[in-house]
DNA sequence: GATGAATGAGCGTTCATTCAT
DNA sequence: TATGAATGAACGCTCATTCAT
């Protein structure tokens, strides 16, 4: 495969992240993906296999890495209270530094076929697994408390996958303050009050894993 | 208008916020959207103008009761903080009593064509309004206390507005106990740690606007 | 049938005429016609048969009309040039007066189904062949002279016939001038310079036959 | 562009003048044009642009090829007899040779968008400007005399156009003849009286311009 | 590797017409 | 007499995809 083939394939890639994010998959033609890639509609077809094939691979690769970022920020947190903090640090740093990757995989679950909804949802329950288990703990340590668990988790989700909705790399605040606001406020929902300091290796992880 | 005629516009309605939820409204077709309706494709056109206006008047009406239920709040409200839980607990409930309402809202404003979108983009932003102006009368008077004002006004209204991503009439917690929950959780965002009332207003006027 | 009835009728036919004349029998609307009438497209249908009906009255109407004339110029006239621009006067006063209904039966034959179309062209045929006879009889007697006798004909019906496609009531000329403008042009064509007296009689006859 | 690609190119515009004259475009299907073009609906729309485009190009071209052989009989032209007679043979062979595609431009002007039919009616009109000065001119130098200049040049060019309507190429009389015919009745109607050789020229610049 | 040509299926929408009220 | 409601069929057009070159 030539530097060129990838370079193509990435283009494609790209384009689709792109028109997908923005007009959503039933709203992206293959005509206009195929121009954004600066190809021919049937010329992209050497590139990837269907519309399908395109979107599942966007979809999982995206929560392939959110799963390694979090795997790898658990197995070297210390206790529940950082952990969850990079946690945070890390979802929100990848929802803002891959906006349209995580809105696809927001988004379009809907659109796959079963099987294939199958295999991306497994991948977000072993994403979400990871996410439940470390604020179980810390509520079973009594690091958290919260009115529920399950509520908490889901809200603490929401709101930190929400930041792909509305994060614009133009806006005053950094991508670093932004994800220590977040990690602030996710620990005083938690009812978790002692102060963390900063720390900016989550999201060097997500710079490290989804490349510069 | 016949009360048949009613009942048909409502079940066209409905078919399409129950579709466009589901399956977005690029992927739901025409032909779908009458077989929901118990209608031919042809009839359908009796009880709408074109997709794109029920999409359009979907998300105004969606919009304006909210807007509607939140200056009733506001306007009655005691203090931020008050005000402000009064707030969560109705968007939450909006939002699991109306899920796919409030779906089709977060997801298909990219569906409109720029002109109605504007008109739609109006409403979100007087209903954001409202948010913000509590959000930052807290701060200001210090009842609230965050990292950043529009981060946490940002990241509040994402996290209740989940609600409706994961909400399930089945589930083991009432819909008032979820309710409580977020409010709780966002008062402890905010950094605002009276405890309040519960109190069940703000769910009992949603049920009042939206209807039964 | 009551007045209101025949009003009705009226309504109906001239609204026909009017929109098959402007954007043809295909170009209009079931819909359109009955807004232009002023009644709902089903109520529409008390008052014709099908829309093919419509048409095929409206051309039949029309014919029947012309054939009508045509006659009772034939029977009256003293020679070839005399009767001959007796039919030219009145088949230009016809479709200057009746342009609308002209232009429908000049233009939409082909919207017929083919029995119909039979019919119609009948009717046609029976209007031409009294043109011929005439054209005929003045090359016989050396009245008229021509290259060919049935070009001359041709050419003559459809010099006259081209009136109902660029008259207009406000233009400058009257009707009695463009009438005797073609009929001199005509005689003219067939070679026949005895100069004709001035007559209003076949105009008054297209008023008399097709109504005020 | 391969040479089937071209050819692919004209039996849809073969079959779109055949079928726009024959039924109108309001009444031709696109599913018919296709059949008649031996494609799919869908491969249609490799060789044309919209329905409306296949028949704008199809008018202004037929104008323009009439402007254009107008132009060169009147700079070639020796007197207003003339070039007439000339104007005369010209019209009248390229509404018999290409009698649908002149049909087409006479009759469906009103199913063009009101912008493109200004651009269509820009061409008639410079088109039929030419034969109004040669009219007037001939008028001026009393070559010709008339009832009335406006009312000669608009029953000249109908009864000239009604070639089209009527011609067969199964007829007994050559397109010579008739073009010949109608030069020698277009004098006569002018009050011309000069008898004027026969020229073939005219014709030849029709099968010239429109090809053979 | 790249694409023009091709298409069956389907899109959103309108058609002329019928019928119960 | 009048019309809302209804529809099967068709409209012009675009879809994602394939394939020969």
């Amino acid at each position: 495969m030539s530097p060129s083939t990838r370079d193509t394939d990435e283009r494609v890639r790209g384009a689709a992240v792109r028109l997908f994010a923005e007009k959503g998959f039933h709203g992206t033609g293959i005509r206009e993906l195929a121009e954004a890639a600066g190809l021919s509609s049937a010329s992209l077809y050497h590139y990837m296999g269907t519309k399908h094939d395109l979107l599942t691979e966007i979809m999982e690769t995206s929560l392939i890495r959110l799963v390694t970022a979090a795997r790898r920020l658990v197995e070297s947190g210390d206790g529940p209270a950082e952990t969850l903090a990079a946690l945070v640090r890390m979802h929100v740093a990848a929802h803002a530094l891959r906006q349209e990757e995580t809105i696809v995989v927001d988004n379009e679950l809907r659109a796959l076929t079963p099987e294939r909804r199958d295999n991306v949802l497994a991948l977000r329950d072993a994403y979400e697994h990871i996410w439940r288990e470390i604020v179980e703990a810390g509520c079973a340590a009594q690091v958290f408390r919260v009115p529920d668990v399950k509520v908490a988790r889901l809200a603490l989700l929401e709101m930190c996958t929400g930041v792909a909705r509305w994060y614009s790399p133009r806006g005053v605040l950094s991508l670093t303050e932004i994800a220590s606001a977040h990690a602030a406020m996710a620990l005083a929902m938690l009812g978790c009050t002692t102060p963390l300091p900063s720390d900016d290796y989550a999201i060097a992880l997500v710079t490290e894993i989804w490349g510069a």
